[in-house]
DNA sequence: CATGAATGAGTATTCATTCAT
DNA sequence: CATGAATGAATACTCATTCAT
């Protein structure tokens, strides 16, 4: 297949990419408001107008950036585990993708928390935050019925699990720690400690 | 002192207080650049132009506002511990104050943790969060030079704490779980077995 | 009453009342589209935002415009005849009042004119349009039950006589020839040589 | 000439004329301003730019639109009477002329009252409109010194006609009356008896 | 001190026009 | 010739701030 049939999609796909880079970069640290039209038409290197030839509004801009993150979140971190995983492995794989995910896009991951309860986000994009509630429960769920972790609430659990990594990313932008494979692995350990039956078993 | 000369700067101050009430309430609703002057105004049962002769700017509002509540939580949970406190005990009393400091003002809380990084917010206003990250940071070290906790990354633990009470936060807002003292008795437990060297012991 | 305690109201009816005439002048000549915000503030002398202290939006400015100007039409034009009056005397009568208002307010004719079946406005500015041609119609109908009128449909002779003040409206405003009290009256004795069973009779 | 080289012209010729069309049914309704480009053109069944192939801009085209129909007008009109035709018969026959076309082309008709005295219309489209008038003007003072009409303002006479003309088709356009024939020739008559010297006679 | 009408700079959005394909 | 994606100037409308009362 020659480039130039293919291109005209791929430069049309390649500006929305860009649009909703720049949207993302200036939502994350200015904020829905305060960033202007032309400020994102600009940092993705298109005209104003051409921003309303992808996205309705400045809104629906917003939107479709949360809804992009929040699938690709989705697809990485709740895919299925492998079957026949024990519980602890099970945690383990759950937890390294959460960390993998936001220390690969922190930006993406501060935003989605920044904006996840924002007035002018609409009723579909806000859904898709439940699924991860449900997932995560489920799995604290099971893994108490195995017997591996304790007879703890499975919603503390999991706000215990998403706090210790948002905690991460907070302090992590702070200056204040490294956010790399060994502080996640850190984390981890100290995680399966507060919540397993025997966290030096095995 | 008559009673009129007070009741003056009573009402000035009552002016003052229900500005940073309704400026509390919006802000950390709508955000900054939502919430404008005549509705905080209003919500405050002031004219619009009162506000400013309280405040110079809406800017210099945010600020004493983030300023307010900063002072209020270093005040309350940064307060110096008993002399001779242990370091389970120590730990247990800045977790109660910490989440008590939260389940009594969870707006004041929410709106801290949204607008630290603003760029609305003036240094001054920024640098307050420093001293919490120091106390926490001392806490931990001693506790760990005590023995009583375990080789972790100090400021990994401060994320930890941090991130689970602003967990619960978070889940309490979406109506996921309750947040009340028994919630929040439960995760000081689950905490300590997360960083002591002896969980179980005592 | 002094001057000072109507102030207040009068400044008030006063902008209103000058935004009223400036969007009129240019709206006439203009159109509706062709003509911004900016130009009716600079003609009335008041700067942007307030025009919207008066007016929600544009439309709403057309829309009360001209609401202005058909109940000052119904007002003058469609008042009761004095009663006893023959269909001569009751032509005549209305006639003049038609043509009076059209020379003294010849541009918000014009403006009624163009505007009266314009997209911008709504149900209810263009109902009041009805009321004219009710009380057109029971005229003649009446004139003509009492012979004074030939058989004609009177429909046909409202729009013969709105026609024929348009017209002189129309061609006046080109400068082709002069709509005054002279011109009027040769109009209203030709127009009533066109309808009356009798014209030159009593 | 070969068909191929015909059609080709044919196609261009339909492609102007639907652009024409198109924006007719637009500007009628809409007014200029109110009209995109893109509506015009989809309208017209062609791609934006296409357009643009055919009229410079878009005042090139309403300007082309004007002239198209005040030509046609015109001839069809204007055109010079049969010799020898009486006052009566020439009045008749103008009459008949200005209502017929009026009825073939309502919206040209509505579309060249509503914009004649626009800005965006360019000298040579609005001199076209006197034509019109001279022609008309020439025919009443021929009538008069004829001795067939009465001594009247040969343009009020014609303010009467055009008048009459536009009040039946604005009272037919809000569905008031029908402007059939039968309704043109009741108006025709009445008219006469208004400016003829013995409307009875004959 | 308190008020709220007035201000005008600033923002989202539209749309006539261009030009590479 | 035809196309329609891209452009950016222009417009309606908002809202922080001022100041006369």
């Amino acid at each position: 297949m020659s480039t130039s049939e293919k291109s005209k999609t791929k430069q049309q796909d390649d500006k929305r990419a860009r649009l909703l880079d720049a949207a993302l970069d200036l939502f994350e640290v200015m904020g829905f408001e305060a960033v202007t039209v032309p400020e994102i038409a600009g940092r993705a290197g298109v005209a104003v107008g051409t921003v309303y030839r992808y996205f309705e509004t400045k809104e629906a801009l917003v939107n479709a950036l949360y809804r992009h993150w929040k699938a690709a979140y989705n697809r990485m971190v709740l895919a299925p585990l492998p079957t026949g995983a024990s519980a602890r492995e099970s945690f383990s794989l759950y937890w390294r993708r959460m960390t993998l995910f936001t220390r690969n896009h922190p930006k993406a991951v501060r935003f989605m928390d920044l904006h996840h309860h924002a007035s002018y986000l609409d009723a579909e994009s806000r859904a898709a935050s439940k699924t991860y509630r449900d997932v995560a429960e489920k799995f604290i769920r099971d893994a108490r019925a195995s017997g591996a972790v304790r007879d703890l609430d499975p919603v503390m659990v999991v706000a215990l699990m998403w706090g210790a990594s948002a905690g991460l990313v907070k302090f992590a932008s702070q200056g204040a720690l490294t956010f790399d494979a060994g502080m996640a692995a850190a984390m981890e350990d100290t995680l399966w400690r507060a919540i397993a039956t025997k966290p030096l078993g095995d």
